[in-house]
RNA sequence: GUCCCCAUCGUCUAGUCCGGUCUAGGACCCCAGACUUUCGAUCUGGUAGCAGGGGUUCAAAUCCCCUUGGGGACACCA
């Protein structure tokens, strides 16, 4: 049996894309891409008072900026369309006439304050939660008075009383729910737009979805929608509930929880490959736990459903820097300093006249320490500033004794060294500290201190080569002067 | 409250299906040492875990049960 392999992610567009989602998105499209099948993409918009039209574009834009490239959905179109929920409402009335013409589903007129008050009475007194059915048996007069009351109604659906539904899970297994718990859900809101169960069941029929993989959260909804399924005589898809993510107070993660967004990360230079490997190791591993992974296509070649794990995950904001600082080592020269750019122009650093070879030699300079893009600023920044400020440490590193009158030295040395040359500048280096008869960094960590502001940093020789004789001179002269 | 899911270092995980090779492996974080041209770089090393209790078995992280803990669902949200 060859089966069409065909998986979706299907947001609704009520926020930004986080980390939960991305997540979500990315184990389809590796499923999708490893299985050589479809990753579609559909917007459930139906609840009209939280989508938004910004939400929708943020979601596309991060999924492009991933990679996360879909088959069909938006702005792409496909066979299936519309890929927006909101457009395909004809679709789902047709299918809850169909289910009320059968008697499959009935309307309910009871109110929706009334029900919020008797689920929150429920939900206060530690209740059973769900509708009382109190529609589902109307005689046809009282169909008929509530009809000309002119009342708003819903659609319910009507479920079995007793037996279970079964749940064939790719990842957890059989689960089996008693059907007896199972409310009347509402399928059609009074708005005459779809609920949730309901339009999934019907798109995902409709679009020929072979694989619904989603978050656990959906887990519990799954027996009413394979209600859905065989009231509508669709056969089923294959469900896959992924353990969720949570955040670090071991909660569902909220769109209001701290560093969750795409949009964090993208502005804050992490690199979508690093962000796609980190993720795809959140809940899915290698059997020898592979760490890092050489390229995308090496996560799809290993990726498959046997890996997942149905723990759920705490995402680990430390373990993804780690992770980025290494994919940035990875990067050619030429490519990081383009991504560095917009970094630096955004904090000032550049007059605009800098040479780009200058350029990309102290972005390398400084590209084995840096874990973020956004880090060359607060890493290099002494390299573009006409006047620099000295932390705590170089203060103290200045202060000490005998390090004004070794700068001093080391000032009236530099300035006439022909050439300004790596090799030149510490064979210079060298010979003062041999002829003062000291250790290396008593001289060094001073003019570090002097030339940089700080005590960490690359190479000396390297980074004054680059900062220039003129430079060079400059700072030496002011630390020697300065009175800390 | 009811239902469902889950349970290995602080975190992500390998090992669990097919019990022994596990005095539980890797990675992040943290700590220490090395390098001495510093460091948040690099290298080396270290701390730290099978939630608890019962079974089954010659043998259990691995199988079963209970407890506990965590999470999710129970909306005219998705």
């Amino acid at each position: 049996m060859t089966e069409k392999i065909r998986v979706r992610f299907a947001p609704a567009p009520t926020g930004f894309l986080h980390i939960g989602g991305a997540r979500t998105a990315l184990f389809n499209w590796l499923f999708a891409r490893h299985e050589g099948g479809q990753f579609i993409l559909r917007i459930e918009d139906t609840d009209e008072s939280r989508s938004t039209r910004v939400a929708v574009d943020n979601i596309l834009e991060n999924l492009r900026w991933l990679g996360l490239d879909w088959d069909e959905g938006p702005e792409k179109g496909g066979p299936f369309g519309p890929y927006f929920q909101m457009k395909r409402l004809d679709i789902y009335r047709r299918y809850s006439q169909e289910l009320l013409r059968e008697e499959k589903a009935y309307f309910c007129y009871c109110s929706a304050e009334e029900l919020a008050e008797r689920r929150k009475e429920a939900l206060r007194k530690e209740a059973q939660v769900g509708y009382h059915g109190r529609c589902r048996e109307l005689s046809s007069q009282q169909k008929e008075d509530l009809e000309r009351s002119g009342r708003e109604k819903v659609v319910r659906l009507k479920t079995p009383r007793e037996g279970v539904t079964q749940v064939n899970d790719l990842i957890r297994g059989k689960v089996e729910f008693e059907n007896a718990l199972l409310d009347d859900f509402v399928i059609m809101k009074s708005r005459g737009t779809p609920t949730f169960n309901f339009a999934n069941v019907v798109d995902d029929h409709l679009m020929e979805i072979s694989h619904v993989i989603r978050g656990d959260e959906h887990l519990s909804n799954t027996p009413r929608q394979i209600l859905l399924y065989h009231a509508l005589g669709f056969p089923l898809p294959s469900f896959g509930h992924l353990s969720m993510i949570l955040g670090t107070d071991r909660s569902k993660l909220s769109k209001r929880e701290g560093a969750i967004s795409l949009d964090w990360y993208r502005q804050t230079g992490y690199l979508p490959q690093a962000l796609v490997n980190c993720l795809s190791l959140l809940g899915w591993a290698t059997s020898d736990s592979q760490e890092l992974f050489s390229s995308v296509d090496e996560i799809i070649s290993k990726f498959s459903l046997e890996g997942i794990s149905k723990t759920a995950a705490i995402f680990d904001p430390k373990k993804l820097e780690w992770m980025n600082g290494e994919y940035i080592k990875r990067l050619q020269p030429a490519e990081i300093t383009k991504l560095t750019k917009p970094y630096l122009e955004k904090a000032n650093l550049l007059r605009g006249d800098e040479d780009e070879e200058w350029l990309k030699k102290v972005v390398v300079l400084e590209q084995d320490r840096i874990r973020t893009l956004s880090q060359i600023v607060e890493y290099g920044d002494f390299f573009f500033l006409p006047e620099i400020e000295y932390d705590e440490k170089a203060a103290k590193v200045l202060r000490k004794e005998g390090a004004s009158a070794l700068l001093q030295i080391y000032r009236d040395r530099l300035k006439d060294l022909e050439p300004f040359t790596i090799e030149k500048v510490e064979e210079v280096t060298r010979r003062i500290i041999a002829e003062e008869k000291i250790k290396g960094g008593e001289l060094i960590h001073p003019a570090r201190a002097a030339l940089t502001g700080r005590t960490v940093g690359p190479s000396l020789f390297e980074l004054m080569v680059l900062l220039g004789r003129e430079m060079t001179f400059l700072r030496l002269d002011k630390a020697i002067k300065w009175k800390g």
